[in-house]
DNA sequence: CATGAATGAGGATTCATTCAT
DNA sequence: GATGAATGAATCCTCATTCAT
């Protein structure tokens, strides 16, 4: 699919968008941002905003959809490899982590607002956000069956593992960037792996 | 202490406030909460909030503290009684989370919240609950410390320990509430507790 | 007419009241002064004001006519003696700068608000100020006319030069306040004096 | 300078918020003066006022300052005349009247709250406004000092001398203000100057 | 009478959204 | 398409007034 210059353009200034809406949600929150703010650091008039995106919801909407679906190709690419299951959970960790170590704003905007991504407050957002983490959460519990299956995980309910797996990696996010983002992420990820593999408790 | 009738009322009514909040909180996190909601749910007029509270952000603050009161004496309870440190260990993950079973709105007024109580955003919010928080995050620590020099935790950072279990506990809570809080939080304990003493490989 | 104890303490407190409020509304100013200030000042709660006036236009215009009484009281007791006019005017600058002295708040309070006392706004406090304004410049105004007839001042509408007159002693008190209340305004007695009898020009 | 039409309009549209607002102000006072009324009559909605002020304060104040800088050219103007003092000082008094002749509501606004403008209630006002009035106050005192330098004025302390001259002045608009602005101010500009420069007294 | 909690009518301000140019 | 002014609904907060105790 080529586009023209009016596509390309097109293309071109809603990612421009895109960012300044990242950068001030990041900062602010959903609510406490403003159309205002986002036009000023996009250089651009807040009407414009309109071309491009149906309302602040949508804005909103879209980013984080831009930001799942970075995630679910990289969890993707490693989930269908051929590495055995641990190979892959070490994998995960490793490319998830680096992930929002390169894009920690989309991990600032979504962790603290996914609590509210229910139907009483944002149906609309619920509705589109949703399924796209479950997504996400499916593909690394398919990761978790297989191995259950061959014997080298524990015959736990896979979705719970999967669900403690990612409470760690989130965890690991969340300190380093209430603490200021000191140090890469990166670092984490050894850590994360041996507990979710070997316990922290010394054999 | 013995409080007179006028004071056991202002106690009482207080209460009902905070529980109203904690509702409204609960289901639209900050933001979009109204002082008219509310007050309507407190059934009072909305002036009357601020016989008992400076603000709205008094208000959400008094809220969180209250909780993380709670949740502070717990885990001291835990932390202090003369158990080794695998059992205490076991001990703060199954009451943390009866904590929370018995609490759901306070864990789901203050998680996502948490990423937002930067200095940028709320300064106040941030001065008073994140001390608080970091507290229970001591308490913790120093049990995760004892154990490494007891030989029977691995040689990890003990911070990052803690976080890692705080991680594991939390998102425990977060898919519990987003399934729409079926069953009890309970059951998660003793996954959580495997998962963080002897890690999710078969040995 | 001899007052009981609870006649006499009734009046003492109106007089407390009278008091407080005298002081908030001198710093803030009718609207910005608020009932809780001026009970906390008097050391009573909000309601009991309510015992004593009838409302905050009230106790406002209670303040003012009890200014503006002693203010009549003086004019009059000057205005009433055998002393003829000029000198009669040379009191009269004199007693009232030296009421002013002792009674700043007053002032405070009456100058900026009178000319606020317009039907449109206050309607109420107009009705009960404004008369009790014009008997002060009728008194005076009888003076000026008797000096006329005598021979002693110019042949100008009597009226017009007791509003000079009240100009002048009232931009002395301006000043004094606004410059933050420094000196006695005692010392401008004599130069009003001068001017309004001679002039500013050397002859 | 030349402006555009969008640069037309939105100085237009300001002058309009500050007419209407002139009006309300002098008909209500500061405190009392509603957005919702000031929008109205400026036939806009509430928030537009906002585009053009940063708040009710400093809608107010630019008021204020827009009078002032108008009265400080017509002040400066006389001031650097090559008249003689005394012929300044008669020029002064009759431009002076003849500006708020033709201005009444701002001398309706400026005045009453003039005694407000205190560093306790509205410090912002306060620096914005009273350096301005000052300017005025100063132009004057140096005729003044230059008359008594001529040896024409008496040896008084100038600015107590410029003060007694508003006074008069201000006494003489108050008056038409309350008694419903009936004949012209300019009336009045001959009886100032006789009093001011000559004495009440027959010599 | 005094108290002080509750009321509820405002009022200033913000901001997503619309729309004429 | 972009602009930016206007809209007006929404929300926090204040405070005079009332009233049960």
């Amino acid at each position: 699919m080529t586009l023209n210059r009016r596509q390309r353009e097109k293309k071109e200034r809603r990612s421009v968008f895109l960012m300044a809406a990242k950068a001030v949600f990041a900062e602010k929150g959903f609510d406490a941002a403003t159309l205002d703010e986002i036009a000023n650091r996009a250089e651009f008039s807040k009407g414009a905003i309109y071309g491009y995106f149906k309302d602040k919801d949508d804005l909103f909407i879209s980013l984080i959809e831009e930001g799942l679906n970075k995630l679910s190709m990289i969890i993707r690419s490693v989930v269908e490899s051929p590495l055995p299951p641990i190979e892959k959970i070490k994998e995960l960790i490793k490319s998830v982590l680096a992930y929002f170590d390169e894009n920690k704003e989309f991990f600032r905007i979504f962790t603290p607002e996914r609590g509210g991504f229910t139907d009483k407050k944002h149906p609309r957002v619920a509705k589109r956000i949703l399924p796209k983490w479950n997504d996400n959460i499916g593909f690394v519990t398919e990761v978790i069956k297989d191995g259950i299956e061959m014997g080298v995980f524990k015959n736990i309910d896979p979705t719970t593992l999967t669900n403690a797996l990612f409470g760690l990696v989130q965890s690991s996010i969340s300190r380093w960037i209430m603490e200021g983002r000191k140090g890469s992420l990166k670092r984490d990820a050894e850590v994360i792996t041996t507990i979710f593999l070997d316990g922290a408790k010394l054999q």
